[in-house]
DNA sequence: TTCAGGCGCCTTTTT
DNA sequence: GGCGCCTGAA
């Protein structure tokens, strides 16, 4: 399907920097090949670039930067660059900088297409109903907000969950159509019909709220254009040059956006590739990549197709499968790296079995002195780190699992939030019904109705609201002494803002809210970690000049930047491996309904196949070296035991380039390929075969746990101290042997743990 | 208003 | 099997 002609053609056309510029090539410029130096200079005109993974995508990006600048093509405010996470936006950054020097700091542009549109819509929001200070709102208070307005609609909610309408709206928005765009036939998809009209109602309460959703954030930037040539024309001209990353995960409103922008100096450069597109559940359109030629006039197309990364045998496996999926722009990647190992296909028993060989074959690499930071295990869904996270545990591998719940999206750092938020702003109603009975102070659901009546009768805030009801007798006893007092509280609060200390702000409402208290009365084993948390967020403010700026922060930046240099092992779903690399992967669940998903074939059918067989072509071709794939006869799913048949993907990988292993003596000494028939037909061979877990556990014992168990040290902890164990809890000391404890955790588990995992407590 | 027990769901996730 | 959400009783 690939043109291998492409790359020749455009090698012989006009390039501004063949010839003389060859020999006088920047440092910058060196070790680039031909495609990709030829990517990094061909600023002019519409380009797009094919990256295939592990082709040196990032490095040309941020040559094709520092060439701009350092040949003075354009400035670096007239720059955009996007970006779809802030740590990509950051690492460019960096880099860039490494290259430029200081003059990356006036790359004002540089960012998520989030962080962008806030830009834009901070200076020009007024022009669609937004002043300046408009809060940002998450899903959490988007749900909330969505929930308010089905209630007052009178619809049964268990039939109709407001999650399917935020999600509605959500897509809506990601296709950048507004309630009078939204096409009548989709309105039937909620409460027969009420779909748009609660979109509509929607969107006016925002205003109201002066909120936005992150899908306003690019929606709205498309209607400030739409409705305002002018302001379109500025933006047109300031934006010199467009650069976009990761191009395939754009979605309609990100697209509609950036081709409006570039109509000015027609600069726009798009990097991505067909075959990594695993966003298409949340908006993202492929269609945009394998569009780009029609939109964009003269477009040219280059394409990264030297693999810099993998091994023939890993690149073999993973194009042969993605070759499966039609409609691909298409590449082939080749590597001048000779040699390395097969893909390896593993049928184990069940989950324990799975992730007692992996732990196997860690210990193995690590004794061939391989830092278990160069090792992955990436999954289908989370559910499935859990069986590794046990086994990791009692073998005393350090582990780190990416993704999960990230810090501020704890309950108790969106509460605190949630004050800040609601000083910061007393017209942000959604943080003040937050936590306007946190803690308790017995203003509950009826309170909280009456206000919201006030609220839409007079079109005016909850806290505003709150101040009018205190005033009446409609209120009484000891629900309008609190409520009068907590509006007491946030004056007072407000006035200490003015100080400027966000810090110290924080610190006296989490003592005069009583908020600190709860937790510190609080019994339940977590509540230590959510005080520590606590502390923590206090300190993530630090770097912060104000309140202003941290809200800001975290309304766009959700992650966890807790840095880590512990050699560890990580564990993390496909989806979020993109971009990264490892010498070694594993891949486990490798069967049908869970890879590929059963959700995802039922709900999007041939097209939800392929995005699935894109996440397995990302997963294998993060490998470097080795890349081994797993699959069990047994599942233990949410309660029962299922016998998945091998997943399809199997099947497909092309047989040169993979090695299938024996089944663990489930098959007797003979190899057999594991078909996608493999275990379906045959049920009877698992457990004739079978070697059971306890014989194996004894082999793993000698094998393995011996060679640890000459290096341990006697631990420093001793027979009843109490520790600290940061998924346990707490729990007191019942045993030692030599850097093993055996620890009696207070929230009821026994369990055996290596001592560097707990702290003294 | 609060808390306990029952029901239903259960992929991926950034901003 | 387990969590989160909702409902109904005290």
């Amino acid at each position: 399907m690939s043109d291998p002609f492409d790359i020749d053609n455009l090698a012989e056309g006009d390039i501004p920097f063949d010839g003389p510029v060859e020999n006088t090539a920047p440092a910058y410029m060196e070790g680039l090949n031909p495609p990709q130096r030829q990517a990094a200079t061909t600023i002019n005109g519409p380009l797009l670039v094919l990256a295939g993974a592990g082709t040196g995508k990032t490095r040309v990006l941020i040559t094709r930067l520092a060439h701009i600048l350092t040949t003075g093509s354009g400035f670096p405010g007239q720059i955009l660059a996007v970006t779809f996470t802030n740590k990509a936006a950051a690492e460019m950054k960096e880099r860039v900088g490494a290259i430029i020097g200081d003059a990356v700091e006036a790359m004002y542009w540089l960012g998520t297409f989030h962080a962008i549109g806030v830009k834009i819509l901070r200076n020009h929001g007024n022009l669609v109903g937004l002043k300046s200070n408009f809060t940002i709102l998450d899903s959490d208070d988007q749900l909330r907000l969505v929930k308010q307005i089905v209630r007052t609609h009178d619809i049964d909610e268990k039939r109709w969950n407001p999650r399917i309408l935020a999600g509605l709206i959500d897509g809506w928005k990601n296709r950048g159509l507004l309630p009078s765009q939204v096409p009548g036939a989709e309105a039937r998809n909620y409460a027969e019909g009420k779909g748009i009209t609660l979109y509509a109602e929607y969107q006016a309460r925002l205003k109201t709220l002066n909120a936005a959703d992150f899908g306003d954030l690019i929606l709205l930037c498309l209607v400030l254009f739409q409705n305002n040539p002018d302001v379109l024309a500025d933006y047109q001209r300031r934006f010199r040059y467009i650069l976009v990353d990761e191009y395939q995960d754009t979605n309609v409103a990100q697209y509609l956006l950036l081709r409006l922008l570039a109509q000015g100096h027609k600069n726009i450069c798009c990097v991505g590739d067909d075959d990594q597109s695993i966003y298409g559940w949340r908006g993202a359109e492929v269609g945009n990549i394998l569009r780009f030629e029609q939109d964009f006039k003269d477009a040219q197309i280059i394409r990264l197709e030297q693999n810099y990364r993998s091994t023939k045998h890993i690149l073999g496996a993973s194009g042969g499968l993605i070759e499966g999926n039609v409609g691909r722009l298409g590449k082939t990647l080749w590597t001048e790296r000779e040699g390395g190992e097969k893909v390896t296909v593993n049928p184990v028993w069940d989950g324990r079995e799975e992730a007692r060989n992996i732990g196997e074959m860690i210990e193995d690499r690590q004794r061939k002195q391989q830092s278990l930071s160069e090792m992955a295990i990436l999954v289908r869904a989370g559910f499935q780190t859990r069986e590794f996270e046990e086994r990791f545990l009692t073998l005393g591998i350090p582990y780190r699992i990416i993704g999960g719940f990230r810090f501020y999206e704890r309950a108790e750092i969106r509460d605190v939030i949630a004050y800040l938020r609601h000083v910061h702003n007393p017209h942000d109603s959604l943080a003040f019904e937050r936590i306007i009975n946190v803690p308790k102070r017995g203003i509950g659901a009826a309170t909280v109705n009456k206000l919201h009546n006030i609220s839409r009768q007079d079109n005016c805030s909850l806290s505003d609201a709150a101040a009018r009801i205190i005033q009446t007798d409609n209120l009484r006893g000891k629900a309008r002494g609190t409520l009068s007092r907590l509006l007491d509280d946030f004056a007072r609060w407000r006035d200490q803002a003015q100080d400027n200390d966000h810090i110290a702000l924080t610190e006296t409402i989490l003592e005069e809210s009583g908020y600190s208290d709860m937790w510190r009365m609080d019994k339940s084993p977590d509540a230590e970690g959510k005080l520590e948390n606590l502390g923590e967020l206090i300190r993530a403010m630090e770097p912060f000049e104000g309140l202003d700026e941290f809200l800001e922060h975290i309304a766009l930046v959700m992650e966890n930047s807790r840095n880590d240099t512990q050699d560890k092992i990580s564990i993390m779903t496909l989806h979020g491996s993109k971009g990264l690399e490892f010498e070694t992967v594993f891949l486990p669940g490798w069967e049908e309904d869970l890879f590929p998903s059963k959700k995802s074939l039922e709900e999007q059918g041939e097209k939800g196949l392929e995005e699935e067989r894109r996440l397995a072509y990302v997963g294998l071709t993060r490998a470097k070296k080795e890349a081994h794939i797993f699959h069990v006869a047994s599942r233990y799913l949410y309660g029962n035991y299922t016998s998945p048949i091998p997943s399809r993907f199997i099947s497909e990988l092309p047989a040169d380039h993979v090695e299938f292993k024996p089944s663990q003596g489930m098959y007797g000494q003979e190899t057999q390929k594991a078909t996608a028939k493999g275990f379906s037909d045959s049920p009877r061979s698992w457990s004739q075969g079978y070697i059971s877990p306890q014989l194996n556990r004894s082999k793993a014992k000698t094998g393995i746990s011996q060679p640890r168990r000459k290096t341990a040290t006697t631990s420093a902890y001793k027979i009843s101290d109490r520790v600290f164990h940061d998924k346990f809890g707490y729990g007191v000391i019942m045993a030692c042997d030599g850097n093993k404890l055996e620890v009696d955790f207070e929230k009821g588990s026994l369990r055996k743990i290596m001592d560097n995992f707990v702290s003294p407590a």
